[in-house]
Order: structure tokens, then C-alpha cells, then sequence
DNA sequence: AGGTGGAAGGCGAAGGTTCGCCAAAAGAAA
DNA sequence: TTTCTTTTGGCGAACCTTCGCCTTCCACCT
């Protein structure tokens, strides 16, 4: 790994390293004969550019940072990986750091990131959309582009429409002759619990049914909490047909509670989900879900981004929501399609 | 985003840059009045480190490039997610890019990373095991680990054993008393696939049963592969009482035929996978596997890297395989706990 | 008084590019 | 032949650091 310079490869070639540089990005005017000698020289030392030194001097990293939160997460990852697919497409390379549970360590790996000179950031860390400090950060840096809310704003948004995840759902129910719909939902904390349940309060309240709080439940997004929470509705409410579980992930300890129960699904109960990860579709029996396009969020964000960072775009809308739509599999009956 | 310098910095203390290099950099001596005037002069003005300039001097950029396959995949975002969190605990940042499914861009990112002068790579695209050029390129750079295969060697291997993975749950479904016991198997063209079958054959000699190809099925790695691979084997062989499927997510599909054929599990059927992803807990039944540390893989490989860059690992060893272990849950009967 | 040594801080170079500008040579027009 | 234009390629500066070395100043010792 002895690195070759651009002077290198010039006093091989018996020119100066300006009209290597020249030759090597098509620049300048040069003879077709030294040019031929220059990129046979080049090749011949496997000179391969330096991009710290170019950054240097055009001010510039074609670098963007990525902001994650648990990249295990299927859902994170498939922002993620649309948007390094995208980035990487508009030769841009893509800095990531996946955080902490909390988030505590977004202020440090923050500053990396600027010292590392990016040229943008996405934001994609649920976790951070109630903190202040990062969200001044975040405001006050390089273009940012955030897949949650940023506190304060000034910072576009890209993301899904999560009342409708949730109308969506709920009308699927209502339409099928549920009245008694009970939704497991996600943590009190996070927009997306709120968002999705006022999407089933209102595909409720069109339907004229009365929206009752007995029929909403905590299952903090995970399986067991799921698990738990179908537990206990069905104590509380045994009369419930129907369930909404506000992630697929949920979904899972729903399912598995109504087995244990003897349930049989979708016929003692039906449930839908959201969010279509791609084992919705081999659950027993395979789950009826919205689907939530989370790699084209992740493209679209990162597509926001560089446009801004080009300056092709300069007044970004605040929020960009990408349409969601209902998959029709077995949990809910009503056949595979319409 | 007006980028404050060290002279910028420098001239409002009113010292030389140099100094002020010292004072940020803790190296040199300084007085305390002027260190303190610097420090002000830096936090009044948002200086932020240039690493980029940092870099171009001290011919290190403390950035590993990762080369992975799709982040969406469960197994693939753990050892990303290992690999980062030891990466930034040990300062250094991470560069990665996803590849598409045959890995084809796999030498163009290559290029980007060498461009950008990454200290070392981290290679975690197995589709890549079989690919000579992007061998000969990994070696021939900067420090490299693998979590996979690198025709030609020379790189050195992280990963679990993956005999013994096949070996453990054959073994575990030997030991509940099975004979007859079928194998849904990956891809033909991965190492992994072999291993795994050969830990699964080695497992059926030691007890003397003897080996059976009919009882041998691709699977494709997906849930639908493993549908299908396990209608066929039912067809083949009616006289089957276990499964081995050779990852997790084909037992999915493996669960949801012998669902719809009827059949019970553990009761007519056992069912052991191996991966132990985080869903194999909730399938109905839970799924009994081997659990394999993708996140310590990923954590050991980045540490062995960065090891290998300070010169502080200088023979690494060839191959590093972490331990594997048998996780009892519903699917194969016999109890939760030996 | 002469000498020694350490603290404080400045200087210059280097690292590998890009970019605007200038000089020399070659060709065209007069 | 002279002059004007164009092509070709060199030059210097700038980007922001780090690092080794040097100077200055002051205190202390003999």
C-alpha cells in the first residue's frame, strides 16, 4: 500500500502533476499523446486518486451521514438500505452509525459526522424525535433530512401516512362487519402510536361506531408485549372480533395469544397489522397488514437530501408522506383479494 | 455552515495556529492563560476539527469500510451492528455499502473505499465468497477481515461453526429418540450449506443412523423454499418424524406446510431450525434452534480489524469460529430445558 | 557573571489535490 | 515575415491540519 500521488505518476510520465490531474478528470486541454502516456502510467502504478486531498480543496465530502437507530431492526434497515442505494447511485457514500436504545449517543456520533466534514445527514433514529438538543444540532449543521419528527422543525421530514396505516386497517375490519375492533398500539412516546390510533378513532367514528378506550391496549412493539396485551383485552372485552395490532412485530404475540386461547383466526378473531415485514406473509395464517413503504421513504429521503446539498432544491416541503396500502391476506377472512 | 479554521481561531486569540493546534490537540506545553483564551476563542466561534486535513497528515483516516450484502437481512444488520458499535467504541467511524444480490458492484465499492482511504475493510457479503477478482483486490489492499470465504485466502476469517450447527440440532433431534430425519438445505453455491450438512451427517454416523439423500431438500434460504422442500420431502418420505431446516426463516415455511398438511408439531412432526433470529421465539409453536452470535462475529471481526491496523495483531489467525449453542424451545418437544 | 535547562510559542514543511492564470509553441491569417 | 489565435502544459496558491525544530525568555545553579 505505498500510495501513488498524482506527482508520482507525473514524473513517470515526464509532465507535471497539474496536467496529470488534467488527464485524470478531463479537464483541461492535453495531446491525445501525453494523455496516453499519463494513463499508462497511471495504470502502471495503480494510482488511485486520493479523496481526502480533493475534499480538501473542493469543500466538498460526497459524504452523507446516517443517524440510525438499531440497524437489527428490519424496518431501519430497509430505510437504511434505500437510501445508501440511492445515495450511492448519485455517487455520494454514506458515514452510519447505528445508536443506542436511548439515543445518548447521537450528540458525539453527531460531531463525528461534521468533523468528518459530510455533506448532509438522515436522520433515521425514532428515538431522538423528542430531543431537544439534537434537534438544534441537527437544525444548525449541514443539510438534514429526518424520517421522524425533529423537534423545533426546520428540518424536512420524509415518511409514511401513518393515520391512514391505521384508517386503513381499521376500515378493512369495519368493512368486514367488525364492530368490536380492538388495537394493541406502541409506545406512549413515540408520534407513530398516536398518529396510527387517530387513523382508527377516525375510520371508526365514519363507520359510526363509538370509539371505546377499554379496546386499547399497551404492547410496546414487541411480540410479547403483543402476546400480553391480547391477554388482557380478551379478559377485559371478550367480546372483541377483531384486533388492529399497530406493528406486524406485535402482530406475532397477537397471533400467539389467540392460539393459546384455542382462537382460531380469523374466524374467532381477526387481526390485521401493519407495516408488511416480509414475514406477515409466512405467519399462521399469513397476516393481513398495511404495507408501509419503508425503502422507498429511505430513497426518496436520501434523494431529498442530495438535491438539497446540490441546491437543486432549495425549498424543501416540511413533510413528504408516501402512500401506504392493505394487503389482504388470511388473518382477517374475506378471501385473498377483493 | 461558514467553516471556522485553526487560524480563524488562532487570529482571534491572537496566536499562531500552530498554537492553537497544540492547545486542541493537548500535545505541546502552553500556558494556562493562553490555552484558556484559545479555548474560548474556539467554543465562541464553533470551531470543529477538520479530520479531513487531520487525515491527508497523519495518512489515517479511522474509518473501516464495510462491504455487506442486503442490511435488510436480519443476520447480515447483527454483524453490521456488532461490527459499528466495536468500530466507534475504538474511534473509528464506518463507511458502508449494501451490494445487490450478486454482488457486482462489489468491486466499483471496493474502488470507493480504497479512493477514500479507508484503514482496513470488513468484508460481510457472502455472494462474494466465490468471486476470484474481488479476492485478489481484498488482499492486495489494506487490512482485511472476512466473514466469509475469500477465494485465494490470505484474509483471515471470522465466523461460527457451522458444522457444528449442523451437528447440534441433528443431534438434539437424534438424541429425542428420531431416525428418520429430514434436512431442508440452503443454497448449493455457499459454503455455509455444506458445513451445515456435513455437521448434519456427522451427526447421523455417530449414531449410527445411516445417511439417506432422499431425505435431503433445497430450501433457497426463504420461507417459500422451505414450503415447498418440505411438501416435496412429505411426499418422498411419509415416514419422516424431524426436521432439520438449515436457517430459521425456511422454518417458517416448513412450520406453515406441515400446518397445512394437518400435522402437529412437535407431535407428528419436530421442527429444528438454526440462527436463532429474534421471530424463532415466536413462531407457533416456538421454534427450537441453534443459536449462532452474529452481533459477537461482527464484534470480534471489527475488533481483530482495528488490531490489525494499529499493528498491534500482526498473524492473525486464519480462522476464527465462535461457539455455537443449542436453544430449546417448543418445536421438537422433550421440554423448554434439558 | 556565566552557564544550564525548561517553558512557551512561532516557523516552515508536508500531505495530495483542484483551479485559475500564464507562457511557450504551433498554426493560421495578413 | 509579422501578427494574431489556439493549443498545450506548467506554475503558484489554496484547502486545513500535524509535526519537528527553532527562538526567546526566564529562573535557577555554581
Amino acid at each position: 500500500m505505498t500510495d501513488v500521488s498524482l506527482r508520482d505518476v507525473a514524473s513517470r510520465a515526464g509532465v507535471s502533476f497539474q496536467t496529470v490531474g488534467k488527464v485524470l478528470n478531463g479537464k483541461g486541454t492535453v495531446s491525445t499523446e501525453t494523455r496516453e502516456r499519463i494513463l499508462e502510467a497511471a495504470s502502471e502504478l495503480g494510482y488511485v486518486p486520493n479523496a481526502l486531498a480533493r475534499s480538501l480543496v473542493t469543500q466538498s465530502t460526497s459524504t452523507i451521514g446516517i443517524i440510525a437507530s438499531d440497524l437489527s431492526d428490519y424496518i431501519l434497515a430497509r430505510f437504511v438500505v434505500g437510501a445508501e442505494r440511492e445515495a450511492r447511485g448519485r455517487e455520494h457514500g454514506v458515514l452510519i452509525g447505528s445508536l443506542n436504545e436511548k439515543g445518548s449517543d447521537a450528540g458525539r456520533y453527531l460531531r463525528v459526522l461534521l468533523e468528518r466534514r459530510v455533506d448532509g445527514i438522515l436522520s433515521a433514529a425514532p428515538q431522538l424525535e423528542n430531543d431537544v438538543r439534537i434537534g438544534e444540532m441537527l437544525r444548525g449543521s449541514v443539510p438534514t433530512v429526518s424520517l421522524h419528527h425533529v423537534p423545533g422543525g426546520g428540518v424536512p421530514v420524509v415518511g409514511s401516512d401513518h393515520v391512514r396505516t391505521g384508517f386503513l386497517a381499521t376500515r378493512h375490519l369495519l368493512e368486514l362487519g367488525h364492530r368490536r375492533i380492538a388495537t394493541v398500539r406502541g409506545d406512549e412516546d413515540r408520534r407513530v402510536t398516536f398518529s396510527r390510533l387517530k387513523g382508527y378513532r377516525r375510520a371508526l367514528e365514519e363507520a359510526g361506531v363509538a370509539f371505546d378506550p377499554d379496546l386499547v391496549e399497551a404492547g410496546g412493539w414487541e411480540p410479547e408485549g403483543g402476546y400480553g396485551a391480547t391477554m388482557r383485552l380478551l379478559e377485559r372485552a371478550p367480546d372483541i372480533t377483531a384486533i388492529f395490532s399497530q406493528n406486524d412485530t406485535m402482530a406475532l404475540g397477537v397471533l400467539s395469544a389467540l392460539y393459546d386461547r384455542g382462537m382460531s383466526v380469523p374466524d374467532d378473531c381477526a387481526v390485521v397489522g401493519c407495516d408488511d415485514i416480509p414475514l406477515a406473509a409466512h405467519t399462521i395464517p399469513p397476516l393481513t397488514t398495511v404495507h408501509v413503504p419503508f425503502y422507498d421513504t429511505g430513497e426518496t429521503a436520501a434523494r431529498l437530501l442530495i438535491d438539497m446539498i446540490d441546491g437543486r432544491e432549495k425549498e424543501p416541503a416540511p413533510r413528504t408522506l408516501l402512500p401506504v396500502h392493505l394487503v389482504r391476506r388470511v388473518s382477517c377472512g374475506g378471501g385473498p383479494e377483493k
